[in-house]
DNA sequence: GTCTATAAGAAGATAGAC
DNA sequence: GTCTATCTTCTTATAGAC
């Protein structure tokens, strides 16, 4: 029963659904299942909370990227290895990610935050920009550097090409962080996407 | 001196950089030159104001989306012109309209507001996807079906078409709306992303 | 319609008993 | 570490003069 842990997931849980502003440390305190004036003796304030969140979403992004980032031959076996898909495995790969990052709890609620809180801290503009622009468009412009390389892909701008792949999964997943209840209509046009993108770009 | 409209817009910037929580009654009053008791007179609580910004909102999408739905002649001469263009006024084109998005005054505090408030009100929700993702690809959807029939765009789905084109100005939008440091590069890429498009996609 | 004064209540935070 | 009681401050909203 860590309870300065349990701390921390309601209140993301809390900021993710209605964000810091409305949240109130009573509400934090009701989830974990104490009372309010309890909560201090974890955190000096509620912006400490806050700050608790941040620095947890920094640990895990730092890992995050430190294990997809390639050291050249992985890279080279992780491009052989999407070279080598069918089209059906292209789209079971990407429905699998596209289901991973819409249902995954931690993931969820840290990019809900983010965009409720993206405009109010630089910082928090920054991780989501990161998390959600620069480094996914980095590791599939690599990849596909790589498969375009081989010969397996068109000779096309890969970060463009990147670009086509990974803005329409991000927004279908935005409208069903929004409207949970379109996800089947989700999938259903990323299948089409995927097969589409595989048809137009595949030499 | 039109004070109550004058609340409205205000409240409109405020809620649009901070959130609907974050910001209180004597900011706006502030904003508008009175003070917060006199805002009173105008409207009844600070919630109402919210509400007449949602009608206000409500007013504009119906014109808008009234403005652009097509009666068929139309749409046939929208799909003319835009066939028509060559590479360099289509890139020129979409950098305007990113422009127009991006900077028409109005247009981004609705949008920033609409991100931060979308997941604690379901008619929020809903305007938000039909203005950023129903109506664009509808719109864009109708005008390459158009151009395929005409033979001017290879013979694919042209729901997917319209996504690859609108997906990725929509993504760097979003990089814009919390980075706005990062326009220039994202026009770059967005001009990249028109001419790929274009190549893959003309027939 | 705007102001000053103020009520009413909410929310963040602390003190001190257990 | 958790609780009850309480303080302080902030915030919304109203009353009533001008």
């Amino acid at each position: 029963m860590d309870t300065k842990r349990k701390i921390l997931d309601v209140a993301l849980t809390l900021f993710s659904e209605k964000g810091y502003g409305k949240v109130f440390v009573g509400q934090i305190a009701d989830g974990v299942g104490i009372k309010a004036p309890s909560l201090y003796k974890h955190y000096k304030s509620k912006q400490d909370i806050f700050e608790a969140i941040l620095e947890e979403m920094r640990n895990r992004y730092n890992k995050e990227v430190s294990f997809l980032s390639f050291n050249g031959s992985d890279f080279q076996a992780d491009s052989d290895f999407f070279g080598k898909l069918s089209e059906d495995e292209l789209v079971k790969l990407g429905i699998g990610l596209f289901h991973f990052f819409l249902h995954d709890e931690y993931e969820c609620k840290f990019r809900k935050m983010l965009t409720i809180e993206q405009f109010s801290n630089k910082e928090l503009a920054e991780l989501f920009s990161n998390q959600y622009f620069n480094e996914p468009l980095k590791y599939q412009g690599g990849l596909l550097r790589m498969m375009i390389a081989q010969g397996q892909m068109k000779k096309e701008d890969e970060q463009i090409m990147a670009l086509h792949f990974y803005a329409p999964m991000y927004l279908l997943l935005t409208v069903c962080d929004r409207e949970p209840q379109r996800e089947a209509e989700a999938l259903q046009v990323l299948e089409k996407h995927i097969k589409q993108f595989n048809r137009i770009y595949k030499e």
